[in-house]
DNA sequence: CTGAAAGCGCTTACAG
DNA sequence: CTGAAAGCGCTTACAG
């Protein structure tokens, strides 16, 4: 009601400082610093008084101060390398950028988010970086020669991929689904439901995702004692449309095909899509396995059957790998475990 | 290569300082600190001086320390006011999301994710603002009597909002689209092209686009002659579900549906599942224009007809909003036009 | 266990 | 146009 009468530029009410603290307290501003890190060193008449007159005065630190003597910002950026298109269509995105929200909320730290899809946007990201403003980065990046890790490393800045970092496996931390397993319980499913001409549609064979997946489906294959000519295998680039096109392709090539594979849900719709048009149903002519239990998964018709990938514990793992680097300790890799998903398309 | 021997928690290699920069260009540290302030009051040779000396010495500024000063943070909260359902599935997030990042990037700031969906993380995120941890807030929310707003009010704290804020028009700024007009362009489109029983799916009714867009549709209705019965409308959420849903409704109730305007492209996708599955083609037997031009309008098959909201334009618009509220200017609305875009399914 | 004091890296009146 | 100085709000040895 007082309010914006005459607000100029912007201008907030003056909050108290540690010094309204220590006076309402009685005790000098450095006893007041000490309870609110930690309480180490106080007496508990103090660490009584202190926190009575915290919440009389409702105190709030200032993290500018703090982190201009700390040299710590305690914030860290969700870097994200890649393509507009995937950004966008990638219905994985969502669900990870909340996962890591979330995780990093629960320590107060807020996420800054970064995305570095073209040259001139990494070359900002890279700046802002370089300026401090940070004290880790959590690396959101399918690309197998991304500058933008090299950089990373270079600055020092404490790291956590998602998923594999190729080419810097030993050097960055980052957490990862054991990818080739989750195709094994696709293909395995496939095979002891019955299907005979299992094929399958891969996604880029420069990524993890993409060779290792292929890696436990030919395993599974074999295990089963089935076919598994290169002839059954189509790739894609883990976009609704390189599904739906390469499974056209697969459907073209091998009338016989009972059931597939496909790298990603997303993919799998489109191979739904492609499989309907072809005049076949799934999953009574064709059973079809997608991979993620994504969003997607719960969009398409039928219900997908897929690979969860449990991207709640893979965000809260990525952030507890970068809390631990912050406090000194080497980079870790973690292998999560996947989960077979049953619904209705397979 | 020297790098990471003996470290212990997070160190980085010390960064240079006004002073070095000052002893650099042999001037005093106020007059580094004016070049780095608009270089106002400054001989065009110390200018030249300060400015060498910062390249030599590769200075960044110290946003804390900065900031400590100022009062100011320089950076801004995304605060998305949604379930979590509506955050993954809405497509049109992403995209709103990855405009307001870049045109902040623009202005060198940072967007600062909060996720506002369940109680417990409202309360975080205003405790989060109180702090005074951001000059502004970009406001991303569909409930009508949404809490954060009056807490962000209260605050002071200057809030832009994305689409008419229901109940706080006047007092907080917003860019909206101009929901009838669309819903005209769009449902006046059908008309044209010969079709005559058009019937629509709605958003949820206590919201703008909900509202605005059914008006919009029976405006266009009357214009053309058109009937526009109440058993025409159905009502949706938005998601894709609910579009199927409303229009298996719709089917049954109206054997000689003709065309459908459906409030969104994800519950158009939904609808488009509904009217095949019943047996009919689109755009053949019925017709389908969307709304928001998606990343979703462009996975449907056919590719979805559609009007436009410029998301582009938004977000710029939004993030301009704010920096003038930060200059002192009081709240302002920006309406913004749409565009139908013909596409395959109408 | 506690207080007085130095210092983090900036900006901004102030005096000249 | 420029420098010296105060001060933003905190943390952290240091001495007691």
């Amino acid at each position: 009601v007082s309010g914006n009468a005459g607000r100029g530029a912007i201008e907030r009410r003056a909050r108290p400082t540690i010094e309204d603290v220590a006076a309402e307290a009685g005790v000098s501003r450095g006893t007041v610093s000490r309870v609110l890190n930690g309480g180490i060193n106080v007496s508990p008449a103090a660490l009584a008084a202190v926190k009575k007159a915290i919440k009389q005065t409702g105190y709030v630190v200032n993290h500018h101060a703090r982190s201009l003597v700390t040299q710590r910002s305690r914030s860290v950026a969700f870097v994200l390398c890649e393509p507009q298109e995937r950004f966008f269509e990638d219905p994985n995105f969502p669900v990870l950028l909340r996962g890591c929200t979330q995780a990093l909320a629960e320590h107060d730290m807020p996420l800054l988010l970064s995305i570095a899809g073209t040259e001139q946007e990494r070359e900002r990201v890279v700046r802002f970086i370089e300026a401090g403003h940070i004290d880790g980065a959590l690396l959101i990046s399918t690309h197998a020669g991304n500058p933008v890790i090299d950089r990373l490393r270079a600055l020092g800045v404490p790291t956590v991929a998602c998923g594999l970092p190729i080419g810097h496996e030993q050097a960055v931390a980052y957490v990862a689904v054991n990818e080739a397993e989750g195709a094994r319980q696709a293909t395995t499913h496939l095979a002891k439901a019955g299907r005979r001409r299992i094929a399958m549609v891969t996604g880029p064979m420069d990524m993890p995702g993409g060779r290792d997946r292929l890696a436990g489906y030919r395993d599974a294959l074999a295990a089963a004692g089935l076919e598994a000519g290169a002839d059954l295998v189509e790739h894609g680039d883990y976009t609704q449309a390189s599904g739906e096109a390469a499974m056209g392709r697969l459907l073209a090539r091998l009338p016989d095909l009972d059931a597939v594979f496909v790298a990603s849900d997303l993919m799998a719709v489109g191979a739904i899509d492609a499989i309907v048009r072809a005049g076949r149903s799934v999953p009574g002519d064709v059973a079809v396995v997608g991979f993620d239990d994504s969003p997607a998964a719960l969009a398409a018709r039928p219900l997908l059957t897929t690979v969860r990938q449990p991207w709640g514990r893979i965000s809260r793992e990525m952030v507890r790998l970068l809390l631990a680097e912050f406090d000194g300790q080497e980079p870790a890799a973690v292998i999560l475990p996947t989960e077979l998903v049953l619904r209705a398309s397979a």
